[in-house]
DNA sequence: TCCATATTTGCTATTATATGTCAAATGCTG
DNA sequence: CAGCATTTGACATATAATAGCAAATATGGA
């Protein structure tokens, strides 16, 4: 029974943890709800904001989206790129998308699969490893790279 | 036809791609064949080294771990430690094996798997995306460390 | 509504991994 | 053995992320 993330919702779930409401928070949030496609980088992030609220410190942009992946809010990537990328995550995703990772525009789309789930199985039994999260990622080139190659 | 690495076809791999067999890349080498089972960081192979060779220096070690990666001979793992962890390649290995990374002592066991392959031929077709590589991490509890929870 | 206080912010300094610079040292080819 | 391009080691630098701290502030209770 998990709730839709609207930003209210969202707000709510900051103070249950009993985390504060602040301008900057809320700036950030809004941020990720408009554009809810985009796997961002906390620098992305600052740039985003800064728009909206010039006097924004980047160390506060970097605390604010731990703590919105630490609730759930937000899901951290990394893509191998040197830097970690923030997307606003799904509701019921028990076991998370996978992504493919265009090696030449930097491009990330995305695909659901639940044949990892059977794999796991047979992983835990042979070699003994209980497993709790995985990390699937496609290195390649996006259609238009390809094309233009 | 891939031959095997041992020790001297490695530096004829060097001179090969026009690389100077050095005492330095040689002592990195020795490493690594002593440690075939190892996940090692630059930092470790470092520490290791100097027991051998004291005079080295960091910035050696991480130029020399990098042609090695190039040639073929080491493989660069990303475990999401926050540096780049090396292993001595197996030969024939056109589509490398995964890993299981605790997250409680950091160790880390290997399996293999072909069958990402099919879901790659499914992917490329559905998605418009090249693939040219994949990286699975399982990431849970090792053995030992599941005992003593 | 206003206050008290613990949380949060923004600035700066710091950490950690990795790379760039460059003079001195050194493998390699002839 | 000589000449030279490559490589080394020391140091500086780059970049992402975190730590420390005084000032600002969100929030629950009076
Ligand atoms: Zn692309
Ligand atoms: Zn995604
Ligand atoms: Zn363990
Ligand atoms: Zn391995």
């Amino acid at each position: 029974m998990e709730e839709i993330k609207t930003f209210e919702n969202i707000c709510n779930l900051l103070r249950n943890h009993s985390y504060k409401v602040t301008p900057q928070r809320q700036t950030i949030l809004q941020t990720f709800l408009e554009h809810v496609d985009r796997h961002l980088s906390a620098e992305e992030v600052y740039m985003l904001v800064k728009h909206q609220n010039p006097e924004i410190g980047l160390a506060t942009v970097y605390r604010s989206l731990d703590i919105l992946a630490e609730i759930g809010v937000l899901l951290k990537n990394d893509f191998g790129d040197g830097r970690s990328r923030y997307e606003f995550s799904r509701k019921d995703e028990h076991h998370h998308h996978h992504h493919l990772i265009c090696l030449r525009c930097g491009d990330v789309s995305e695909f659901d699969d639940d044949w990892l789930e059977s794999l796991e199985t047979v992983i835990t039994k042979r070699n003994h490893f209980k497993i709790v999260d995985h990390d699937l990622k496609f290195y390649g080139y996006c259609h238009k790279c390809e094309e233009t190659l």
